[in-house]
RNA sequence: GGGCCGCUAGCUCAGGUGGUAGAGCAACGCCCUUUUAAGGCGUGGGUCGAAGGUUCGAGCCCUUCGCGGCUCACCA
């Protein structure tokens, strides 16, 4: 009924006009009716002759007389985000990519029939404006118009402008229209690209080389999580997207590229929370030559770079949860970061007491005394994982490194020289999140082999996470490996922590949800 | 998956113990030639997330379901 009306209506302007006031429909009518004038709604160019930003910055300071005698005719477009009729003049702010400036509409000055057609146009619309710019005389830089063109009609009412859009499933759903009306929408992608833009300005500098890795895998490894698994209908094959894309930079590295790195999207069939959406962006970078204290210093200087080149400061607030209250922090990366062992950060962050960690029994005690949920096939390196997570994590607010993992925790580092159940590993924490993961990569193939089995005698037991063997990879490694240190940092919770956001939501223009009902 | 909270006009929100659904903004009409949350007068606009149930009567009470948020669990 609607459809059929709408489609008469596109044929005969004015035959609804006067039975209906819905909001949707009188937005169709006036499309109908400026087309009737001749009109086109959508038109196929207009040529501006400067961004709005371009008019605001030169000209702000500038006096009404100043700007008058300057005599600045300019040709600007964007779309209506508020209006205030007067009757015969109009004012209304526009918006373009760069900025919003305040245009004046005079009958007197763009014609009877011009201004009629203003007058029509609605909230949303993309106008075209000519005319000169000045202020007014509340000094106010403002567009004196002397030609309006409709470039595009707006079908759909945007929020109200001074709440805005709140409700935050359609914020997500519809982020095209978050980011019309919230600003600070706009911000935080703005920040999340120059970060993007700094690392790999950081790291290109220091010679690593920028790849590209199959996100398409046979066998998903590099990470104990748990993939999407996908079909290729032409080679009959089944495939995973990456959870991971280390072991195939790590083959890079071995053929010969020693310093590369990938910013890419990984993917883990897993649950949805403030800080997982299925589909998120990691960087990897693997260094030759180096082992995880060298990244560790790395990881400082890349810390400063990224505060410095994109928000000119090393100190950011950060809110975060403690005794269920959220408080707020000011992190600084200008200091050092604190440095603990895994086993120290449970006994002096975790306040956990020595003793309770000594062994695998006295550890599992501790942990259900204390509601830790553990799983039967824990081994000991899990249970002190959990522990950790438990009693340990969410004391990290400031920049912490945690080094020298259990070894059960890492099946792709090298071990200790000192403590073959310890790895040379370390994870970085800031405002109670695990920002990065590096390690002295393992580079032993016979070493990495029996890791592998191990995995998969773990997956074979029920450990859906449990890594895969990968033939290929060990066929690499046997070619041999340089010493090298590889390091992920998650770019999206890198970006919550730079922008403050509270959810990943927040920094990913459309996370995962379920399908609209 | 568990717990808690939410879903009412295009948007933001009100709607004590069940009794004819409201406001602001937006929209529409009229007035208004420098306003800026412009102003004045007037008007229209609702599947109250969905489906059942209780009741003379449900936005409100009950059940199931959907979507979302937080949180716990799972999970890096």
């Amino acid at each position: 009924m609607l459809r059929w009306a709408a489609f008469l209506n596109y044929f005969s302007p004015f035959i609804f006009m006067e039975e209906t006031t819905d909001l949707l429909q009188l937005r169709r009518d006036k499309l109908s009716e400026f087309r009737a004038k001749g009109i086109n709604p959508y038109i196929n160019r207009f040529h501006v002759t400067a961004f709005i930003a371009d008019l605001i910055q030169p000209h702000l300071e500038n006096t009404k007389e100043e700007l008058e005698e300057k005599n600045l005719e300019t040709v600007v477009a964007g779309r209506i985000m508020s209006r205030r009729k007067h009757g015969k003049t109009s004012f209304c702010n526009i918006k373009d990519g760069t900025g919003q400036i305040q245009v004046y509409i005079k009958k007197d000055d763009i014609g009877e029939a011009s201004y009629e057609n203003f007058s029509r146009f609605d909230i949303g619309d993309f106008i075209g404006v000519q005319g000169r710019l000045s202020k007014t005389k509340t000094g106010e830089l403002t567009i004196f118009s002397k030609q309006i063109t409709l470039l595009s009609k707006s079908l759909l009412p945007l929020p109200e402008k001074w709440h805005g859009l709140k409700d935050v499933e359609l914020r997500y759903r519809q982020r095209y229209v978050d980011l019309i009306v919230n600003p600070g929408v706009r911000e935080v992608f703005v920040s999340r690209s120059k970060i993007i833009q700094a690392l790999r300005e950081f790291l290109n500098e220091r010679h690593y080389l920028e790849v590209e890795t199959p996100m398409m895998h046979s066998i998903p490894g590099g990470a104990t999580a748990r993939p999407f698994k996908t079909h290729h209908n032409a080679l009959d094959m089944d495939l995973y997207l990456r959870v991971a894309p280390e072991l195939y930079l790590k083959r890079l590295v071995v053929g010969g590229l020693e310093r590369v790195y990938e910013i890419n999207r990984s993917f883990r069939n897993e649950g949805i929370s403030t800080e997982h959406n299925p589909e998120f962006t990691m960087l990897e970078f693997y260094t030759a030559y180096a082992d995880y204290q060298d990244l560790m210093v790395l990881t400082e200087e890349l810390f400063r770079f990224v505060g410095n080149k994109v928000f000119g400061t090393l100190s950011f607030p950060c809110s975060y949860q403690e005794d269920g209250e959220t408080k707020e922090a000011t992190i600084d990366f200008s200091r050092s970061f604190d440095r603990y062992t895994f086993q120290q950060s449970l006994i002096e962050v975790g306040q956990i007491p020595p003793e309770a960690i000594a062994t695998q029994e006295k550890a599992v005690d501790y942990a259900l005394k204390n509601k830790v949920p553990l799983d039967k096939k824990d081994n000991f390196g899990k249970v002190l994982g959990k522990l950790f997570d438990h009693f340990v994590e969410h004391h990290l607010v400031q920049p912490t490194f945690i080094t020298d993992y259990p070894l059960e925790l890492s099946p792709l580092s090298k071990k200790r020289e000192d403590d073959p159940n310890l790895v040379e590993r370390f994870e970085l924490f800031v405002g109670q999140k695990e920002i990065a993961n590096a390690y002295t990569e393992l580079n032993d193939p016979i070493d990495q082999k029996e890791r592998f089995q191990q995995q998969v005698a773990q997956k074979e037991a029920g450990d859906e996470e449990a890594h895969w063997m990968d033939h290929d990879f060990i066929r690499a490694l046997e070619y041999g490996m340089p010493p090298t240190a590889g390091e992920g940092i998650g770019i999206d919770r890198l970006v919550m922590l730079f922008t403050n956001s509270q959810s990943i939501r927040d920094v990913i223009l459309f996370p995962q949800l379920k399908k609209e009902a």
